[in-house]
Order: structure tokens, then C-alpha cells, then sequence
DNA sequence: CCCATATTGTAAGTATACTGTCAATCATCA
DNA sequence: TGATGATTGACAGTATACTTACAATATGGG
């Protein structure tokens, strides 16, 4: 015989993982936000920022796999930057469909400046948690995305990124 | 003096919590929207329908601080709702400002029919990891939440949802 | 070498998430 | 009571996140 259903109450939102992640990424943001506040950029911004400083010369479709950020979202990201002058675009010589990312002094500046923000920013995410817990929470997150990378409709590929080292334009 | 910069590595991205909740968020939607495909629902459209039926009556602003999602946001939420026909909005005769929010019949049974779907996901979300481990991240992701509650731009404020119970219209 | 297939960037369309602002309305207090 | 300030829903504007589609370009097999 069929099972019967639970009653619905607010508790079927409240202790949902789902509900939980979404909540603790609005917050993240906000803090995130809060301490960069001086520095106009967001938290995408501010990853993609680092992802071309550690890759100059990345292509936005690498970029997006090395950053697990949605290729058609990247573009509009990219287009932000260009717009403060903190990237620069160059077309490759070996591939004409293709646009290399690359930092532009004032961006290599910036991304320089907001790191200490950005670090307080994470610290204080945790803060109201035990040192202990802090750790806990943090392996075990890392260890549920890593294996649910593929779940994800742009999963992770740290390795892409080396793949351009050999055609810069 | 100062102290050196570290250098700037992917690492500084990939072990942020700040990246690893957004992470998690994304892929969390993601298994959510495979898992409720039959449906035409969102997690946020789900959250809403739940805490309507919970509270029979409620206006947007109420709605708004009972599942912590962004006033002005709930607005195109409720307003893609009702054009599905799952809710009903009725002008409050107590306060000529307020629409009141119900569940519609279809809307009710949207609801009760969704349920093993989004549990199913809710379970997935966090497959990946061993029982023990699923409590652990559970909890602490819980109690950070609620102790990070104010950081956040729209805090979660359950008890307003029982205040509008002597208005109905 | 040519054609089928894949890739790259771009764009349009939908949905969340936030910032403001605004008019209508309500509640309060001098 | 009547002016003040708060609240409600609506709207405009920006940013992320995803889908599908498309033209230009590359690549590989025959």
C-alpha cells in the first residue's frame, strides 16, 4: 500500500539542503559585498579576475570551465570588465574565432587592492561558527561539489586551463 | 611592517567558501530542475507555493520575510504563479494596499504532486556523501545560517507569517 | 581538397536577486 | 484632525544563471 504523504509545513522548506545552500549563498554575497564595497566588483567578477591573472591569455569558453561559471553569463562578465578597463581583449592569430583575456595594468592593480577584502569577506562567512567546525564544514563542502561536480550543468575542469599555454596569439 | 601579499593562485578562488556555497548552490538547482522537469516549478516558485499553502492569506511582503527571498524579486515570482493559475491574489478589505495570497485548487495539487520530486532531489543533493557526514554538514549548515540570519539582506523572520491571521480579508 | 561535425562567441529569452524609487495607503502623534 | 512618517506593491535598473539558436570558423574523414 502506498505511503502516506507527510503534511507540508514550513519545515519541509526550512531543513531542505536545497534551501539551505540558497540561503547561505544569498548571505555569502552580502557579506561579500559589504567588505568589497570600495572595489565595484562582484564576487563572479572578482573570481574571473584571478582566473585571467593565474591564465593570461585564457579564452572565455576555458575560462568558464576553469571558473565553473555559465559560458553565456561569462560573456556578460567579460563585457563588464572590459568596460571598467580592468581586462583587455586580443583576437588569437591561430584561431579567428577566438578572443584571448588578458589583465590590464589598472586590473592587476585592483585584484591586488581587494584581496585583503575579499579574505575578510570569507572569514567572516564561518566567524559564528567553533574553529573546529569551521574546518568540518568546509571539508565536507568541498568534498560534496567535488563529487557532485558532474551534477552541475557547467562542472569544473581546472585542467582546461593549461590546454591554451601552447597558442597564444 | 606589512606583511607580503601571498601570490595569487586559483587555490585563493577554489577554497573560498564564498566559491564553494555558490558552487553548491548551482548544483543543487540544477538537481532540483532534473529531478522536478515533469513539473515546471523552480526551488523559489516551490518555496513560495509551500509557504502560501502554509499560510492561507498572506500578503507578498510577509511571504517575502517567511521564506527570506527579496521583496521586489517576489513580486515576478508571484506574478509567474499566478499566471500558471496555481494562486489566487484577493485585495484585502482591511488595508486597500495589501493583496492577500492563496493556493488555487490546481495549485494545491501542483503542490501535494511535486513533493516526492523535490524530496527525491533533496536527497541527491547530498547522496554523495556518507549518512554520518550528511548530518554533520546538515547541521552546522543550519546553525551558520541561522547565526549568519542578519548578514543577510533579507533575513528570515518565521513569525511574521502568523501576524496577517486576524486580517483576512 | 571537400563536406560533415564541432567549437567559439554572441544574442535572445526566462528566472532569480538585489538596488533604488514612487504613489497609494495607513498609522501615529502633536 | 491633520501633518508626518511608515508600509505596500509596483517599477526601473543592474548582475548572475541558465536555455536555445546562430554565424563564423576549425577540424577530421573520405
Amino acid at each position: 500500500m502506498p505511503s502516506k504523504p507527510s503534511p507540508i509545513t514550513m519545515d519541509a522548506v526550512y531543513t531542505a539542503p536545497g534551501y539551505l545552500f540558497r540561503r547561505m549563498q544569498q548571505i555569502a554575497v552580502s557579506i561579500f559585498v559589504e567588505e568589497c564595497s570600495a572595489f565595484d566588483l562582484t564576487p563572479v567578477q572578482y573570481a574571473a579576475l584571478v582566473a585571467i591573472h593565474t591564465h593570461p591569455g585564457i579564452d572565455a569558453t576555458r575560462l568558464s570551465a576553469v571558473i565553473a561559471f555559465d559560458r553565456s553569463t561569462l560573456g556578460n562578465v567579460i563585457e563588464r570588465l572590459e568596460s571598467k578597463a580592468l581586462i583587455e581583449r586580443k583576437p588569437s592569430r591561430e584561431d579567428k574565432r577566438v578572443k584571448l583575456l588578458y589583465l590590464s595594468k589598472s586590473g592587476a592593480v585592483a585584484l591586488r587592492d581587494i584581496m585583503p577584502s575579499v579574505e575578510r569577506a570569507q572569514l567572516r562567512m564561518l566567524q559564528p561558527l567553533k574553529p573546529a567546525d569551521r574546518k568540518t564544514l568546509l571539508a565536507l563542502l568541498t568534498q560534496l561539489v567535488d563529487l557532485n561536480n558532474e551534477a552541475s550543468r557547467v562542472p569544473l575542469r581546472a585542467e582546461d586551463a593549461l590546454e591554451h599555454l601552447g597558442k597564444a596569439g
